[in-house]
DNA sequence: GACCTGCTGCGGGATG
């Protein structure tokens, strides 16, 4: 989308309705002029009234566009109280606005506090005996507040004009997205007055749903400040590199007398990447390591000074913002290896160069990666990435040979170039955070009749689907003697339960995430390690662990134990199983689409080159054009060339009736099972589709959100169900398309 | 064999 750019005198005009003392402070910065989104927002928040969203790319100004018409709108407030609350997924991101803020609130004698877990106590005190000014806060922060403070909490936050939203696209999906809209709701009941809300967010995702997210009883009086196509030009490289044949473990730290992939990827890295600033995002914090331990001993090699440093969250924060400061100081060039946390909006700086090692699965954060790069006016964007193929055995898996990195990579650039970002799919944490705000709100008021603690929580916003007679059977729930969160006084108000209390009154309450889950896998009474599973397994799947295959023989949901006993049929897959993240139904399906056709993008190295003609030979010869069941071994693989939410439904099918399956990215594998027999089966399911109420019965990890074991499975199940209602729909014809194509 | 995010209140001791 893009833009006009406004005319002189309307800069003019925007730039002239500035405080005064704001005008000078631009002039001292020595700005030639406002961008165009802060041009664009000024007149928003200044003319207008309603809610405002500001989209532009890391580093076009957005939290100077939001600040610079606040703070001019309220100079002149006399009123105690906090007047701007600017809210932030990270404590980071709160300290680096704050040292941009600080300096120019306080020339206008604007007082400005950071709140969080980290944050000097004594600035809070201060802040508590006289509350003005701009508060910096994360969303558990103010949790914690209306459930210790909730007086307190009136006091400054009940007036407010405006609520600030950083990084709204990291609240766009998930939990914490809900828990922070339900607590901007509950601000605005503080003092009964509704703060309007300016949304910060990178160019990404469905503009309409952030709008709809600030404002969801008004999501179209929202004003969208976009900002103009600025897009720098892109430069592209896809580099293929092959494990030798008896690699097995392609991510170890070092391999005895022989080189891996990974050992050539860091070469490159080394040769290409030095004396100069980049990122590297490695997918894994083991990957990570590998990586830059590689990198370090060949700086040591060259007797040189290593500037390859790992960020991770697993790593100390002193590291990581060891690593922060010096790619920020751009003093010393330097290289940040990181999983995902140099994602989102902490200030580095200008970098040269993006790698990512592994073929992309979310197009999304691809986007969000590649806009740390090329931040400069005229310099163009670079990004690489390195996949990694494994040398092909004759007796291995016939996919193998369809050389699915390297097609995913280029599919994942097709999709990248055609603009696509992947929408956030319905949620299905919304049981888990109506019973936390559920506590929190009966924390802060004391007690209250059932019909107004549902008012509270889900009178509107995105809680509001929550049904009122869930709500019923959730409390009910909540009140039964096991669980003892609440119980109800003869007068018919609510009131915390003896677990309740203890609940509410830690400090892990504050925050409706968890962290990560993992599954132990117990074999005859022996536990061979732990796994995280975030997508549905049931009694008869099939996965693979400490490079062996296994069969689940029962799962204990509440103790979060799986027991498995050892599968002997087939070799175990060589590419990516389900334990990733899952991929959208656009990059599967243009995997197929980049199989299936004969043009040979230009950025793609000569091995990569090389192994994209390898896999179109063997989509070919394969017949996979007409063919989607294909025979390996004794299974059987299903290819639907659809995403991993359609392809986990499909394998609940097939399980259903009776047969075991692991899900795949491009489709299922049936294990013991000949292609007869599963398109047979095909042709049963598209006949007669299973309800995805008889197929939730299969799902046996339903709760996965923190609070989910106080939830009763009955609603759990209806949540997922209605997560999937597309998936259900599209399952019958999914099913007449497989036993139709089958040759 | 994905990854990431957050945290009160209080008491004790050191420091200015």
């Amino acid at each position: 989308m893009t833009s006009s750019p406004p005319s002189g005198s309307d800069r003019q005009s925007a730039f002239d309705r500035l405080d005064p003392e704001i005008r000078r402070w631009i002039w001292e910065q020595k700005w030639e002029e406002l961008r165009d989104v802060q041009d664009r927002a000024i007149s928003a928040v200044l003319d207008g009234s309603s809610d405002v969203l500001i989209a532009a790319a890391t580093a076009a100004g957005k939290t100077e566009a939001a600040f610079l018409p606040i703070l001019t709108a309220t100079a002149g407030r006399k009123e105690r109280g906090f007047s701007v609350l600017y809210v932030s997924p990270l404590k980071a991101l709160i300290n680096d606005q704050f040292r941009r803020l600080d300096q120019l609130c306080e020339r206008l004698g604007v007082d400005t506090v950071r709140w969080h877990g980290d944050a000097p106590q004594s600035a809070k005190d201060r802040a508590r005996r006289n509350p003005r000014g701009v508060m910096l806060i994360t969303p558990e922060s103010i949790e914690a507040m209306l459930v210790r403070r909730p007086g307190e909490a009136k006091a400054m936050l009940g007036s407010m004009d405006f609520v600030v939203i950083d990084e709204l696209h990291a609240f766009m999906r998930g939990p914490r997205g809900l828990h922070l809209a339900s607590l901007l709701r509950r601000l605005d009941a503080l003092g009964g007055k509704r703060a309007r809300r300016v949304g910060l967010s990178a160019t990404i995702g469905d503009l309409h749903k952030a709008a709809a997210w600030l404002s969801p009883h008004a999501p179209s009086s929202v004003a969208i400040v976009q900002s103009g196509s600025d897009a720098p030009e892109l430069r592209l490289q896809i580099r293929a590199y092959v494990d030798p044949v008896d690699t097995e473990d392609p991510d170890a730290l070092e391999v005895d007398g022989k080189s891996i992939a990974l050992d050539h990827i860091a070469d490159h890295i080394f040769e290409n990447l030095r004396g100069s600033n980049n990122l590297v995002f490695g997918g894994s914090r083991r990957r990570v390591e590998a990586v830059a331990d590689r990198l370090r001993a060949r700086s040591e090699r060259a007797d040189v000074p290593n500037e390859f440093f790992p960020h991770h969250g697993s790593l100390s924060k002193e590291l990581r913002e060891e690593l922060e400061a010096r790619l920020k100081s751009s003093e010393l060039p330097t290289t940040g290896i990181a999983t995902t946390t140099l994602e989102l909006g902490i200030d580095i700086g200008s970098v040269k160069s993006v790698a990512q090692i592994g073929a992309p699965r979310s197009i999304a954060s691809l986007r969000q990666r590649l806009g740390r790069s090329g931040r400069r006016q005229g310099v163009p964007a670079v990004l690489r990435i390195y996949v990694r193929e494994r040398t092909v055995r004759l007796d291995g898996d016939p996919l193998d040979s369809l050389r699915l990195e390297v097609v995913r990579a280029a599919a994942a650039i097709r999709l990248l170039l055609e603009k696509f970002v992947e929408p956030q799919s319905p949620e299905g944490a919304v049981a888990t955070v109506v019973l936390h705000q559920t506590l929190s709100v009966i924390t802060q008021v004391g007690g209250d009749r059932a019909d107004r603690l549902y008012e509270a929580v889900c009178g509107a916003g995105p809680l509001s689907t929550f049904p009122k007679q869930d709500y019923v059977t959730l409390l009910r729930a909540m009140a039964s003697p096991e669980a003892g969160l609440v119980e109800q006084a003869p007068d018919g108000t609510v009131m915390l339960g003896r677990n309740g209390e203890r609940l509410t009154s830690g400090r892990d309450f504050y925050a409706i995430f968890s962290t990560d889950q993992e599954w132990r896998l117990v074999t005859a009474g022996r536990t061979l390690g732990t796994m995280p599973i975030s997508n549905p397994v049931g009694v008869g799947g099939i996965v693979s662990f400490a490079g062996q295959r296994w069969k689940i023989v029962a799962v204990d949901d509440a103790a979060k134990v799986i027991e498995v006993a050892r599968h002997a049929s087939g070799k175990i897959p060589k590419f990516d199983g389900v334990a990733n993240e899952p991929v959208h139904d656009l990059l599967s399906e243009r995997m197929r689409d980049i199989l299936a056709s004969d043009d040979m993008p230009a950025y793609l190295d000569a091995n990569a080159a090389a192994y994209l003609l390898e896999g179109r030979q063997a989509f070919r010869d394969m017949e996979l054009d007409r063919t989607r069941v294909l025979r390996a071994g004794r299974d059987t693989h299903v290819l639907t060339w659809t995403g991993t939410e359609m392809n986990s439904v499909l394998a609940l099918a097939l399980a259903s009736a009776g047969l075991e399956c692991s899900v795949l990215d491009i489709g299922v594998t049936v294990v013991d099972a000949s292609p007869v027999e599963v398109a047979g089966m095909l042709g049963q399911i598209a006949a007669a589709p299973p309800s995805l109420e008889d197929l939730s019965e299969f799902v046996m990890n339903l709760r996965t959100e923190k609070y989910d074991d106080y939830v009763p499975e009955g609603l759990l199940r209806r949540t997922w169900v209605a997560a999937r209602r597309d998936e259900s729909l599209r399952l019958r014809d999914l099913a007449s398309l497989l036993c139709r194509d089958q040759g």
